[in-house]
This record gives C-alpha cells, structure tokens and sequence, in this order.
RNA sequence: GCGCCUAUAGCUCAGUCGGAUAGAGCGCGCGCCUCCUAAGCGCGAGGCCGUUGGUUCGAAUCCAAUUAGGCGCGCCA
C-alpha cells in the first residue's frame, strides 16, 4: 500500500519532469519500488532511474536529480528524498509511518495478508498423483507438501484454488498390479503359483490379499482370471485409495477432486480428444500404432497415443485429462511431478497447445528429488520392489509438522538428501520449532497479560498508542511484519512456496530479538498494551503462514 | 550423444524482472535467565558464490563454454 503510493509519486514526478522539459519524453515500464537491507539506505527505495538511463537516453544521476526536483513536496508520507550511490533513489518516511501502518495492520486482523492478485483465476493444482498400487513414500510427500502449500498460498492472494488427486487406475501398471494380486491371492490359499518376474513384491498387497480372504473366504479361487483379476484390482484399488486418502489427510492435505483414469477411458475422452487431435491433422499411423506428431509443435519425435494392440497410452490418457481440466472452466492448470516426468512435461504442454490452448495455462513445477541415506548407504527407492520409507512412517518418526516444513523450506529445485537416522535429531533442530516457538511465546504472554487484568478486547483501537513502539527491534519488527503480504503474494506468483518459509523464520528471529530487548508486561499500561497489539499482529501473521503450510501454531511448546 | 535441474561458509540451504558491505540454521568459540517460555538472545571465527570467458554503469544472479552430481530421452507411467 505504501509502495503503490510511492509509485504513483514516482510516476508524477516523471510526468512532471518530462512535461517540464528536464526530460526527453521516454516510456518507463512498472516501476520498482523495494525496501533496503540496510535501513541507512532509506525506508524504501527503487532504482528507477537506473533502469530507465537506457530508454531515457541520460544518464541515471541525472535522471534521479530530476527525479528527486520534481518530487511531490507535500505528501503526507514522505518526510526527505536522496540519491546515493549509482542512482538509487531513497525514501524515508515522516517519523510514525511505521506505527500507522501497524494499525492498519491490526484494523485488518487475519485478514492481513489476504490479496486480490489472483482476482477469482480459477486455478487447478493436481499433485502427488501417485499410483494406486502402493502407499506413499517421501517423494510423495514433499509434493505434498509443496503442492497443498502452494495452493494455500494462493487461496490467500485471491485465486480460486482447486486440489486435485489424478488416480492412475488404468494401464500396464494397474494389470501388472492385478497379475500380482492374483499371484498373492492364490498363494495365500495355499496354491503355489509362482510370482512374476516384474509383479509388485510389497508386503502390502499380501496383506491385503489376506484381508480379502479373511472378509469373503475363496470365492475367487476358480474364477475366470481375467474377471477374477478385475475384481482383485477393484478390491484392492479401493482399499490403497482409501489408505492413500488417509494418509494424506493425516499430513493435512485435503483435496476437492479424485479424479479416476479410467472414468475418461470409459466415457469416451480419451477417444474425442484423439479423434479431435485427428481432426486438426497431428496424428501419423505408422507400425499399427497411432502417434501424435509432436514434431509439429518443436518436439524432436512422435509419441505413440494407441499402441499397436489398440490400447491408449498414458500420455493419451493424460491429454484427455488435461483437455478434460481446461474443458471444466480452469484459467490456470498446475501440475507438480517429480523430476523423472521432466521428459513428459515439454510434450505435454505442446499437446494442449495442439487442441487451441493458450501456452501458459498450463504449468508444469517439477521437483528434484528426495534421496533417502541409512547407515550412510543410498536407499534406492522403488514401489514395485516395496522398498521405500512410507509417509506414515516418516510422519511418525519426525513428526507432521517437522516433515511440512522441512519439505516446504526447501526450493523444489534442490536435491533433497534425507539421513533417516538423522531424521529425528534433525527435527528437534527443524526450524519449525523456532517458529512455534515464537508463536507459543506470545500467547503465553497474550494469557498473562489478561490474568494481570489488562484489557486486550480490542487491541486495534485506536485508543492504542502504537506511536510508543520505537525501539529499534520494535520497528525492525513492524518492517518484517508489513512484508507479509507481499511475500504471499510473491510466493503464489512465482510459485515459491518455500519463500514463505524463509519468511515466516526471518519474522520469528525479529520477534525473538524483540523479546530479548523489550519486556512486554511490567512496563507503564499504555506501552505494555501497545507492545500487546504489536505481539498480537506477529500471532496473527505466524498462525496464518503456519497455516498455509499445513502447520500447528501451538499456544504452548 | 541430446535435453532439464543443481553447484554459495565445515555441513544443510536462502538469496526478489541484475543493484548498495553475499545471508540464515546447524556445528565451533565467548557472553546473557533475582525478569512475560533459554526450543530464546548477543558477539566472534568461517566465502575465489564450481572454473573460464562474455554482456554493462554494475553479475552469485543474464549469455557461452567447461567440470562435477541428479534426472530424463520406452508401443512404461
């Protein structure tokens, strides 16, 4: 709010130094108004003038002399205006800006934060979208992590925000899942059936196999295979699905949509989307298959879309879903993989560009991977060999809270090595705990400050002298407070979630310095109730960006 | 071979369309609880921002090359 008032003042002293003449007439872009790291260097500042020395023809010193002439001077905000260094322009504002904006602050309460920026955008984010046939391990994890963040974050600058679970329950994965769920079956009846070579050996289907028989007994043993395997998948389908809907729940995630692959396969989708592919002439036939000549959008090869069997592929199935998601009124689509569908994404993004899509609206985050380490040893993770550490149990070895946020803190382009016997002693040393702690902190003052009678009703009133906040860990504090939504906003855009983890740990370090130079009870009332106010607004803040990444802000650690 | 991601303090990582003296946590050294939670705070040591070249007023950031690691290049998903 600030920054855009100071913008307007830019642009009015640019218009008038240009209508004035002292400036050849030029176009300026959006200007960029930025807080300093070093507050000598003013309470805001931009370097405009710098940027424009290009379009402008003159040199940024001058452009910043002129500039700084023709400056508004009776503006309510701006007590001086300098030029330092290379062009910078810097701001510092009348004496009680900061304590203004606090209340403003205050005045919006929880709303703080909050942002029209996504102006109602439908947006879509469909993440994890692991396969059925196994539980969720670690990699699954962070992506939820990022992916339900993300969408929070979102949520709060203003977009309307779906989450969305694509279930892979089609395909080669799902008939090689049925062959081993028979194999399991019939072996736990006794019949010695040998397990195939590339069948899923998990120690979970062999439970769920025993499950089965203990709720519905043999009935399936001299069944016609390829119905009795259907019925197996379908078991078994629905009892992963409903563990990995659990699972996530447990981790805080809750989506709006499962979407099921084979409901496009049997509705017809996924033929309509290839016949329209055909309609638009991207299909070749070559071998008995049919492919989608992905060289027409800048791809180096064909992909096959039927196999020479007649079966779709995935990639046909996820075009028809992806047409599906755009058909269903989605502005914006989001899809977040793991780093091994890097290939998948160019060709992807291309198909839907094929069906009349705008480029765009369609973005794909990739993340690296998590790599486990035990006993100084990569894991090799593989769900069809059943080798993988589960998000169960990682949410029981370091907690839900700890494993959020250590997913989220890390950007998803990093490379995450993960020690599981480091695991725990890691999370006592996870700065979440850091960032509750702040939180818990507060309340615990915010509880004795009323057992001490003060009044904390309404804290936002105006009767609060907020003017009494001015020692230096107060302001740096009110800084940090008054980036939040601005960093929402950044995160949501740029798609960043693990920039509101920084954030929320810078904000804590500034309170804990705050605590450690200013006591807030004790003092004479009208300071201990503004420093009441000033510490509610932290609350406020640490509890909202806990809560988008899926984080408890407790009241006492 | 081709494509994508990564390389910043001893370790794990941030680093805002290129901007002012490159930051945090952990670890290490010193100090701070008669006082609202010491899961905290303060001070200090620790950097050729992988390497080389380029772009410009200015590069950790952009471009090229190169080295190292990860991932991908299937009628798998």
């Amino acid at each position: 709010m600030i920054k855009e008032e100071l913008k307007e003042y830019l642009s009015e002293a640019i218009q008038q130094a240009i209508h004035s003449g002292a400036l050849a007439p030029f176009d300026y872009g959006d200007l960029n108004i930025e807080v300093p790291r070093d507050a000598s260097n003013g309470d805001f500042s931009t370097n405009a003038a710098m940027l424009l020395a290009k379009s402008a023809k003159t040199a940024p010193q001058r452009i910043a002399q002129n500039i700084v002439d023709y400056f508004p001077q009776d503006t309510k905000l701006v007590q001086s205006v300098e030029i330092a260094g290379p062009g910078f322009i810097n701001f510092y504002l009348k004496d009680g800006w900061l304590q203004d904006s606090l209340y403003k602050l205050l005045r919006q309460g929880d709303r703080f934060g909050r942002s029209n920026q996504g102006k109602k955008k439908k947006v879509q984010i469909e993440f994890v979208s692991a396969n059925p046939t196994g539980e969720l391990h670690i990699g699954n994890a962070r992506g939820a992590a990022i992916g339900d963040t993300l969408a929070s974050l979102m949520s709060l600058c203003g977009y309307d925000v779906k989450r969305e679970f694509y279930i892979n329950d089609a395909g080669n994965q799902i008939e090689k899942f049925g062959v081993s769920l028979e194999c399991r079956y019939l072996q736990e009846l006794g019949e010695d059936v040998p397990f195939p070579e590339d069948g899923y050996v998990g120690q979970d289907i062999i439970l769920t196999m025993r499950q089965l028989i203990e709720e519905q007994g043999d009935k399936y043993k001299d069944m016609e295979p390829t119905l009795r395997r259907e019925l197996l998948t379908q078991y078994a389908l629905e009892k992963k699905i409903s563990t990995i809907r659990k699972a996530l729940c447990d981790f805080g995630v809750e989506y709006d949509v499962w979407f099921s692959e084979q409901s496009l396969h049997d509705g017809g989708a996924v033929a309509d989307v290839i016949e329209s592919l055909k309609e638009k002439n991207y299909l070749l036939e070559e071998d008995d298959a049919l492919w989608l000549d992905c060289r027409l959008f800048g791809e180096a090869k064909p992909e096959v879309l039927v196999r020479a069997n007649g079966v779709p592929t995935y990639y046909a199935a996820d075009i028809a879903y992806h047409d599906n998601k755009f058909k269903r009124g989605f502005d914006q689509v989001i899809d977040i993989w793991g780093a091994d569908h890097h290939g998948h994404v160019a060709r992807m993004i291309g198909a839907m560009e094929a069906l009349g899509y705008e480029r765009g609206r369609l973005q794909v985050i990739l993340m690296q991977f998590v790599r486990l380490y035990q006993d100084g040893e990569l894991l090799k993770m593989s769900k069809r060999t059943g080798t993988y550490v589960t998000l169960e149990e990682l949410v029981e070895e370091v907690g839900r809270d700890a494993a959020r946020f250590f997913f989220v803190m890390r950007s998803s382009d990093s490379l995450i090595d993960f020690d599981l016997d480091l695991a725990k002693s890691q999370s006592a040393e996870n700065p979440v705990y850091y960032v509750q702690y702040a939180h818990a902190r507060i309340c615990s003052i915010l509880s004795a400050a009323k057992e001490q009678g003060y009044n904390l009703a309404d804290l936002a009133d105006d009767k609060i002298r907020l003017a009494l906040l001015t020692d230096e860990s107060e302001e740096a504090l009110i800084r940090k407070m008054l980036d939040y939504p601005d960093e929402v906003i950044y995160a949501a855009v740029h798609r960043e979630p693990h920039r509101i983890a920084a954030y929320i740990q810078d904000l804590a370090g500034a309170f804990h310095h705050f605590y450690n130079n200013c006591r807030v009870l004790g003092e004479e009332e009208p300071l201990s109730l503004a420093r009441c106010a000033l510490i509610l607004g932290v609350k406020t803040i640490i509890k909202s960006a806990l809560n988008a990444m899926g984080v408890q802000a407790p009241e006492k650690m």
